[in-house]
DNA sequence: TCCATATAAGTGTATATACACCTTAATTAA
DNA sequence: TTAATTAAGGTGTATATACACTTATATGGA
């Protein structure tokens, strides 16, 4: 129907990868936040404080690489959670220029107490998926996540 | 090493649905936003536009069903494209309550011009992936969105 | 008719995201 | 040793996202 007006078929849109991430990880997002919402704590907000637990202190920018996240929107996206008293920010040790940051025992508290709740919705979106489809999904977003290295 | 310390292991956090979603997203938009950035349209924006010019006006109700897009958050990406002059929003004939959302000529344009960004992002985006994973993917996430309505 | 309820849409608030630009400190070259 | 460059991090601004709440209109039943 385009072919006549248009030098570009408008038919190939609803197959755009980025249009079909962001709805994607709308309703994702939402489905982990609304189970998540009693723990206090936010799908991003969990994320940070999980890899924290895990990983142990470190520097911001490296902290955003392990996240696949602008140095930037880490810097905001701290504010809350060092507000709520969940992780500290201290000077760095060799470089004055670099901060650290670590968890405190309230950020390992309520990160542990959040995991059955992450747990729950994790289980209901695995289900959904299908446990085949949940695998392939996760591994193909994983190479999805390393656009901005690649192009 | 978790198995000790304690209840749910937290070694699967890694395959954790959302978080993989968010930062593949945010990869994934960065690439399609540069590319497109010479267009002055983002990736958000050019997809609203691409609904209107397909699909007709329509209801904001409607339009936020389309995008799988919270309807508030709908109201507000609209703002600066109705600024922009690229769209009005009109009221409804049956329904005094309901408003309709409709492309002006500028909006046409603007959209159409940014086609072929789009179009350089999406081929070098699904070169990346590979047309078969590509089409997979796409498939897959089609299916993730519709997570709100199921779960 | 009139009131209870349901629906369409907007607003207040808070987090999430990232680009452009700035500051400060470390590093490297002349 | 000093000046240019690079690297770590923050700020200004703008869009993106969604929940709780509000307003206005429609609708259905007593």
């Amino acid at each position: 129907m385009d072919a006549k007006n248009n030098k570009l078929d408008l038919s190939d849109c609803p197959s755009c990868v980025s249009f079909n991430l962001r709805k994607a990880m709308r309703a994702v997002s939402q489905h982990y936040d609304r189970i998540m919402a009693p723990s206090g704590l936010r799908g991003t907000q969990f994320s940070i404080l999980t890899v924290l637990e895990r990983a142990g202190p470190m520097k911001i920018t490296v902290l955003a690489d392990c996240l696949v996240m602008d140095r930037t929107t880490l810097t905001r996206n701290l504010q809350p959670l060092q507000q709520e008293g969940y992780l500290k920010i201290v000077p760095g040790l060799e470089d004055r220029r670099s901060r650290r940051v670590e968890l405190t025992q309230a950020g390992k508290k309520v990160q542990s107490a959040a995991m059955p709740y992450w747990q729950r919705a994790q289980d209901e979106m695995v289900n959904f998926l299908g446990k085949t489809r949940s695998k392939q999904f996760v591994s193909d977003l994983r190479i999805a996540a390393t656009t901005h290295q690649q192009l």
